[in-house]
DNA sequence: TCGCATGCGCTACAAATGTAGCACGCTACA
DNA sequence: TGTAGCGTGCTACATTTGTAGCGCATGCGA
């Protein structure tokens, strides 16, 4: 699991899901303190070591991706907040996360609206 | 922030964050793996020396409480996966968050959907 | 062609983490 | 009044993490 990573470590990971794939450089600016180079491709190693990144060869140099795929990680990371903090209630972290924001685009409210309709319709399936 | 601390001692504040307030015991039990009771009682005393869990007193014996309110806790979790896995938009992430229930009851689909009207009408505030 | 800058991997090493063992004090019960 | 059991703290120690430095290759401009 991500959630067993030290803290730097998934710290980049973190970077890597939130940018895709990116250079030992990319990431270096993406973190807010400075480490060295090295110091970050030591982390990358061991990352690729436990199986959650994957390197490849790119245009720009080695790219580092993670390898657990997207989708299962926010799955996975959604879950643990949502047990910790929510009594394992996807509905009340929702309604939380909709109290986050405080100007919600029509937009956004109609997909919402869709989304609850869609759900009260497929409900005693 | 709670996001960078070890694997093991976010552990344990996820624990005290999902039952509240426990022995030594409790927590020891909540863990899937087991691990001495001291083990357990070294990773507190240093959540405990880096201020992310208070210790009192109780006719249970002692028992250990995370000290950063539980809201704020929250908001910086949701906040962090909303960043990483969902660029940012709270919206999407509840989104997700809908979809991974499958049969949400009538009275949360109504409560979701007061949300949304209320959020709907606040909106050009 | 020479020198300089990049990007890389390896290795080393300090600090932090994860864990167990020991010794102590306080019950409670034979 | 032993003594067995529990909860506690302290200390020690192996492992893991976090980091920098070194040396090598490659590319590029002078």
């Amino acid at each position: 699991m991500l959630s067993n990573l030290p803290p730097r470590e998934r710290q980049i990971v973190d970077i890597l899901y939130e940018r895709g794939a990116s250079t030992v450089g990319e990431i270096g600016d993406a973190l807010e303190d400075e480490i060295s180079g090295s110091a970050i491709r030591a982390m990358l190693k061991r990352l690729e070591g436990k199986g959650f990144v994957e390197r490849s060869q790119s245009v720009r140099g080695f790219v580092y991706a993670p390898s657990l795929p997207e989708k299962a990680a926010r799955k996975s990371a959604l879950g643990q907040v949502v047990r910790v903090f929510f009594n394992g209630s996807p509905t009340s972290a929702a309604a939380a996360l909709l109290g986050m924001q405080d100007n919600l685009s029509i937009e956004e409210l109609d997909e919402l609206e869709q989304l609850i309709a869609h759900a009260r319709k497929g409900r005693n399936s």
